[in-house]
DNA sequence: CTTGACATTCCAGCTTAGTGGAAGGTGTAC
DNA sequence: GTACACCTTCCACTAAGCTGGAATGTCAAG
């Protein structure tokens, strides 16, 4: 199979084959006599790998690392159990901080709506988004 | 006032205000004699507001924006407004999307608790993260 | 006179996951 | 023989927000 073909079935593009090839992702293909690289079904055995492994949220880098352990002969379970914890982990952490700026953001907006633009101070560059001081040291360049 | 100690007062590094002068988010910066930068107190001002709306989420290119609004004579409350509100959009999406792949996190994790690594398959990579077939396309290649 | 802390400019690199395009070779059909 | 699709390599570039470092200049103290 030519790389047309893999990238068609697989939904990644050539440039994105060529890409994980170029950084270890993909092993070096094999080329046929005109340099052509050549596939058989376990790239996409292992193309499926990383798009599976991709949608649970696992970097280029940590899908690299879990093939590598692999082709090292050790079953990667309690590695792939460990980045997905972790992952749980920094997922909840980046929801809370989103929620965070999402309630930042509503007290904004409502402040915003209650807001005249003809009570603007002239000596700040807004007046909603200046609203608190988000800092001590600048406490006193914000009135 | 030199660049050191409005890096001092802002708490942005030196490097970080020659920085938003080179995107013109920061003036032009007055030289001393020397070619020194020197700032007055409405450099701290500008600063305070940049760091309250990146504390609200905008990126640096619209808080530039804001600033462009602002010194045309314009009020940019009704800009502002607008940028909160899509923001809050695109943070709500974004909530969104990191609770799908955390639900998706925990089912791959309770299925790996439930796991014995003997019944890997040697035929793929991982069985814990190779348990949903992505795509119709890959089908045949995830038993 | 030298040391040290500051300042200047400019160029490079970091992160991630690719994409775009140029210049050229290959293979098949008309 | 020439069009056209496909393949090759390589280099540059994207977003965002900086950071590091080199080479050099300035200024005050001892």
């Amino acid at each position: 199979m030519k790389i047309g073909e893999l990238a068609e079935i697989s939904g990644f593009s050539t440039k994105t084959l060529r890409f994980y090839e170029s950084i270890g992702l993909m092993p070096a293909a094999n080329r046929e006599a005109n340099g052509y690289r050549s596939y058989q079904d376990d790239s996409l055995r292992r193309l499926a790998f990383i798009s599976n492994a991709q949608s649970a949220g696992l970097s280029l880098k940590e899908i690299g690392e879990i093939l590598a352990i692999r082709s090292s002969g050790v079953t990667p379970c309690e590695h792939v159990y460990q980045l997905l914890l972790a992952h749980r982990e920094s997922i909840e952490a980046k929801i809370a901080e989103l929620e965070d700026l999402q309630s930042e953001l509503a007290s904004l907006i409502s402040y915003a709506e209650s807001f005249s633009p003809e009570s603007c101070d002239d000596g700040q560059v807004c007046s909603i988004l200046s609203r608190k001081p988000n800092s001590v040291k600048f406490a006193k360049f914000q009135h």
